[in-house]
DNA sequence: AGTTTTGTTCAAAAAAAATTGAACAAAATG
DNA sequence: CATTTTGTTCAATTTTTTTTGAACAAAACT
């Protein structure tokens, strides 16, 4: 219990400062601004905005964040930061810290581009992948025994998705390879 | 008006034979199927079922297509057909065909793998970079005026999502390349 | 001309997804 | 062992997105 600036129980921390409500726990332009970048980067990849707002706070922090931290600093429910920390961290793409003197657990971003392209991969895109798979093979052997006069359509159609399938497969590998250089 | 299988005004069709609903324009098993691994493809994408209904269809259809049809055959509001298409259509996904003695339009999937992938990175993915883009340089120029002590972290931070964008870019291009053989 | 067919638009309804907050459990503290 | 701190869970609520359907416009028929 030595170093860390982290708020103790009491200490006000300036607080009369800005208007003493503790909500709204500081947060610079810049870092306001970057959250926002996040924020609208994750809906393309169709994640909840609050998840944006966490990684993107992690990412601009320059220090571990607590949990009770990214609420009052996110001004969001303890219970999205859980669950939003969760999601992060089975994705790969935060990761605990140990902060001694501190009980609590506490997140940093990876900052990785290649992780993250990976984890991401693993844990959405691949599973998808998969099923679509297992549902093609279904498919393949519905048309084989298929004898409507569409019969030869359906089965050209079919192999088209296999090729794409196929295609999909080998793209992320080549995506993998291509970001799986330094940073 | 004359060769056309569409059904005239009056011409039910061998309206007797399964049960005489109108709707439900049969559908074979394989058919619906297919339609059902689009609709799964295109929540990837972030896109709305409807949109994977309507492709699936028109993908898994020896013949174009008219919107009446394709509402009866999938049993959805005339609306959400009219904007599934239209959104289709400007990805260029879905293509218009002229069918003689036929007033409506009528609509078939595009099913070049490559066409698909430069519909939706154009219409969806390049929107989202550029906007990030003009984002990012505000923020380079909010960091340039920052004097805060956290200011270095800040700045070497913007320059990694710079990095992240441009190579955003770069693989946009390889997935292009690699997209752009034969179908 | 009027009528019918075809397709679009958009406000309202429905459905889906995300967020909250309170109850809970587990671990640490005193 | 009682209390506090920390974090999770999940039903209820809120927000967002999608779908519907009725009103409308435009074009094609008679």
């Amino acid at each position: 219990m030595s170093s860390s600036p982290q708020a103790s129980i009491h200490d006000p921390e300036r607080l009369s400062q800005e208007s003493m409500d503790s909500k709204s726990d500081k947060l610079e332009p810049i870092q306001r601004e970057v959250i926002a970048l996040f924020v609208n980067g994750v809906r393309v990849l169709g994640l909840p905005k609050s998840v944006g707002e966490i990684y993107g706070l992690l990412f601009i922090s320059p220090e571990p964040l607590a949990l009770d931290v990214i609420v009052s600093r996110l001004e969001i429910s303890k219970g999205s930061v859980s669950q939003g920390l969760r999601f992060l961290r089975n994705l790969g793409a935060v990761k605990p810290v140990y902060v001694s003197g501190d009980r609590r657990d506490h997140f940093t971003a990876v900052a990785e581009l290649k992780k993250l392209a990976n984890g991401f991969i693993k844990g959405e895109l691949n599973p998808n992948l998969e099923s679509a798979t297992i549902r093609l093979d279904e498919l393949k052997s519905m048309a084989r025994n298929d004898d409507s006069p569409n019969s030869d359509f359906f089965k050209e159609r079919i192999r088209r998705i296999g090729n794409w399938r196929r295609r999909g497969g080998i793209l992320l590998k080549i995506v993998n390879r291509f970001l799986g250089r330094t940073t």
